[in-house]
DNA sequence: TTATTCGTGGAATATTATTGCGTGAAAGGT
DNA sequence: ACCTTTCACGCAATAATATTCCACGAATAA
């Protein structure tokens, strides 16, 4: 197994991604006055930074209040056994459920699964609880806390580790 | 306290919504076609989406491995004494961090926030929770999960609920 | 020193976004 | 039932933006 290879990046590439990820919503012009660039190279490292997987995907975020997706639940899951069927079987079950923001096999004793799940209020939360996540098969153990307040939410990564 | 107003959506604006949600590097004309409308009215309701609100920002993702950041962890965290100026300063401390994506306060025994974290590898995720975390005011209780798989992970919200 | 490579900026071109305007459908008032 | 108002649409014109082409200069290697 290899390790994942690292792409080489200058500071004119990290001073691009800091800008796009500060302000998605930047156009390449806004974008290359920002990093003191002419729009010309910045566009063309941009292209090469998505080709390169650096840059995954761009995202519209929508305001779930706005929506009346009032409730984010996180939620600590646990299997009764750990068979490879099981984490496959509940791991392509979720997938199918919008409401799924997130799903992580994570490490620890305490879940197995930690998901963050969005509806519009407890008594859909209930529902989804009890229609779709208990009925997965080898779900043994199930914990939620809800979300009072979001003091940071944002995918940005920290770029200072990087180089 | 008046409850939040919701933007009036119709079938179109959904549609809307759910195609930037899928992808947000859709141009306008993409857009337009997508959901079967010419390109002006569809530019105007994006528009109208972004001042409403509803639309709250654009996010470029970028992708962790790429840039040698291979541990995220999910931490839970109990403050002592559940004062107004303990939280304060806790969630102040904690956006000056750079490596923390999400922080929630949340409901549940358990704990009161919630934590996602990007570092490089462990030795840095040793002295962010001793030298960051650790050293915060009323933090009394850490308990670390590290993500294994990524099984979703998204912004998408559930528009199947709206209207 | 000379040759090669590489990223840059400016100009030209191509693509995309936005605005103005006329039209028709639906809703509200008389 | 009629008229009026409102509203969103599409097309066309315009504006803004992105991308490609090309020549130049800096840095590196021979």
């Amino acid at each position: 197994m290899t390790k994942k290879k690292i792409a080489t990046l200058d500071r004119t590439d990290l001073k691009i991604l800091q800008a796009l990820q500060d302000d998605g919503g930047l156009t390449n012009q806004q974008l290359a006055e920002r990093i003191g660039l002419s729009p010309s190279p910045c566009s063309r490292r941009v292209q090469k930074l998505e080709s390169a997987g650096v840059i995954v995907r761009r995202e519209t975020v929508l305001d779930p209040r706005a929506l009346g997706l009032d409730l984010t639940a996180m939620i600590q899951i646990s299997m009764d056994r750990h068979t490879p069927e099981r984490f496959a079987n509940f791991e392509a079950t979720v997938k199918q459920y919008p409401e799924v923001q997130q799903c992580y096999l994570v490490t620890g004793q305490e879940a197995d699964y930690l998901l963050k799940v969005v509806v519009p209020d407890i008594d859909h939360y209930q529902q989804f609880l009890l229609n779709k996540i208990t009925r997965i098969e080898g779900v043994s153990g199930v914990q939620s806390s809800f979300i009072m307040r979001r003091v940071i939410d944002t995918t940005a990564l920290p770029l200072d580790y990087v180089e």
